[in-house]
DNA sequence: GAGTATAGGTAGATATTCGATGTGTTCTCA
DNA sequence: TGAGAACACATCGAATATCTACCTATACTC
């Protein structure tokens, strides 16, 4: 009980995953730990979600993966995008608030 | 090309019809009307998400049905919303908002 | 009499996320 | 020194939801 699951929305885990990769190259592990901080503890990322969303994302040629070295002394792969994943990224969040606006418009309806 | 398919984010459809249908009883062919209307054009909601969407809600007893004669002269299925399906979309525009609040933190992040 | 709008529906394809599970390394601390 | 946690990668199958395409039938318009 009081499970606070927070799946995320189907269709915007790409918008998400390119936004914190467009804040600079970051691995894998560190996206899901990155986007759970930012966004208080509320999208807890699963790996199942995660590693198929990059291979995803790399195949679209929206990110680049380079493996380097983290901070901890351990191989990671990092990911970078690219500038096609950059417009991408612009075009899903215009996208997104277009969705946003519609959904508030039917919200706000009253009886 | 400039095709402006709007679909429905998947995960808040229920939500949507459950909300049009708390504006009063309706059938299933005018709350797709309805939420086109609404959402000035936006949602162009497919007859083959809204009647299987319908039969679930119906299922897990959010709405109920009911044969009447519409404006025009036909049949039509009324749905309303029990009080078990006012209690559910409250929910869903709950964890709606806390989940696009959770998206903003990120999309706003600089870097 | 043809075509369009209204009203209901199903079936199959597609896509995406999750849960479960697996590998291996580094660090911590008893 | 050894156990367990955290780090870092990954795959597979199940579940779910939406769409496209298709079907039926009635009423209205031209």
């Amino acid at each position: 009980m009081g499970e606070e699951r927070a799946e995320v929305l189907k269709g915007t885990l790409d918008m998400l995953i390119l936004k914190i990769a467009a804040l600079g190259p970051i691995h894998g592990y560190g996206i899901a730990q990155r986007m759970q901080q930012i966004s208080r503890d509320f999208f807890q990322l699963q790996q199942g979600s995660l590693y198929p969303a990059l291979h995803r994302l790399a195949d679209r040629g929206w990110l680049k993966a380079e493996w380097r070295v983290t901070e901890t002394g351990r191989e990671g792969k990092f990911y970078s995008l690219t500038p096609k994943g950059r417009k991408q990224l612009e075009s899903e969040i215009e996208n997104w608030e277009r969705l946003t606006g519609a959904v508030a418009l039917i919200l706000q309806t009253a009886e």
